[in-house]
DNA sequence: ACCAATGCTGAACACTGTGTCTATTAACGG
DNA sequence: CCGTTAATAGACACAGTGTTCAGCATTGGT
């Protein structure tokens, strides 16, 4: 269902490329709409019957790839709810792979981190949703807030995400990338760390502490 | 050791706070050198006096920011070479606390994320530096690559901080949130989940899987 | 209390990039 | 083949930048 028109399918495509390659290069603030119709090889007029500004573009491109991944996550979701199989974090490295410009771009907080928080937020949500769903499907009682979890379990997948994009030549797959990370998530730090057994001092939970 | 001339001094926080209370209101882009000023009750040229752009402005506020943390967290860390005490942790919550705005003016990413990318990487490398000192001390062998280990924890330290500081009213003591971030950190997700005893299905940890 | 040094100021300046518009030419799909 | 839609160059007013300068006011040191 993309638009009929060839040319207008072309010119955005050559917008938002032009758009990625220029902003990491030089980074987002210093890319004039000039520069991205020059390197797309367009009139400046064309820019603005397409978006009405540079924000606009970025905005389109990052929610076009959101709706890609959610695409690709949809069929996955269900399994989740039976076991930590760690199927969406290798499907959305995957996808990142595949995408490895736009994700930097996104993970490096370009654009004021509207981007990254927009990215962020989405993958929060959709993650609180699994987590809610496996909670009520084993019948167990989560030991912490499950939207802090969820935030939790983001903010640990983006920052490793954002370092196996970044780190050239690529130091491991992404099957090896997700298991190391589904260990680390679901084992926590002390285990990865190199200790055997619990951690010491079981710290109080939640606000009911003394 | 601040500069000595009063003036001086009395400009650069003026500036300082008009910068960072109308970047919370409209966002990093949508505020001019004017609007700064304006808000200081400074005149225009003074700004250029002092910084050479907004970028200096915002790079000089985080950058002090910084110091003034790393100043409270000096006296700690020989203490994390002996234990898991989330010291670090809380002391890091409490500075973000006395510091709201400004933290939540970085982790939003405002400012093309270059403050969220300087923020994040120096904790990342502190963190590392523990980290590795924890390894040597106890000579543990890490089951995980330390450098990931310290973004993956950096990046779930910083996603619950947001939080915690977005939420209103405040949803727990600083206390509170180190405490529970520390068991989900060191205990894993798993156990955080509500689940009992160990994850099923040791993934591969590293490299080096068939 | 003084005063040389330094900071603050408003006004004017050239300049870059924005967003809009219009008339013209080219490419498209049916 | 033709009516419709997209791409384009050029011109426009405008907002914000960063610099300069001559004046005035505040400062810290003696």
């Amino acid at each position: 269902m993309p638009t009929t028109d060839r040319r207008t399918r072309r010119t955005r495509g050559l917008l938002r490329d032009a758009l990625v390659s220029l902003v990491l290069e030089r980074g987002y603030a210093n890319v004039t709409v000039e520069d991205i119709t020059e390197r797309a090889d367009l009139g400046r007029a064309t820019f603005y019957s397409h978006y009405p500004d540079k924000d606009a573009l970025l905005r389109h491109v990052v929610t076009e790839l959101q709706e890609d991944l959610d695409e690709r996550l949809r069929p996955l979701v269900p399994a989740s709810e039976v076991g930590f199989t760690g199927k969406p974090a290798l499907e959305l490295f995957r996808h990142a792979r595949e995408n490895r410009d736009l994700y930097l771009l996104i993970l490096r907080g370009e654009g004021d981190g509207r981007a990254l928080r927009q990215f962020t937020d989405a993958r929060t949500d959709a993650v609180r949703a699994v987590f809610t769903s496996r909670a009520d499907h084993h019948e167990v009682t989560p030991r912490i807030d499950l939207g802090v979890l969820a935030r939790a379990w983001v903010g640990e997948q983006l920052a490793v995400l954002r370092w196996w994009l970044e780190t050239d030549p690529a130091p491991m797959s992404a099957e090896e990338a997700t298991g190391m990370l589904q260990n680390l998530s679901l084992r926590g730090r002390y285990w990865a760390n190199g200790f055997e057994g619990d951690p010491p001092d079981p710290a109080p939970t939640g606000p009911e502490s003394p």
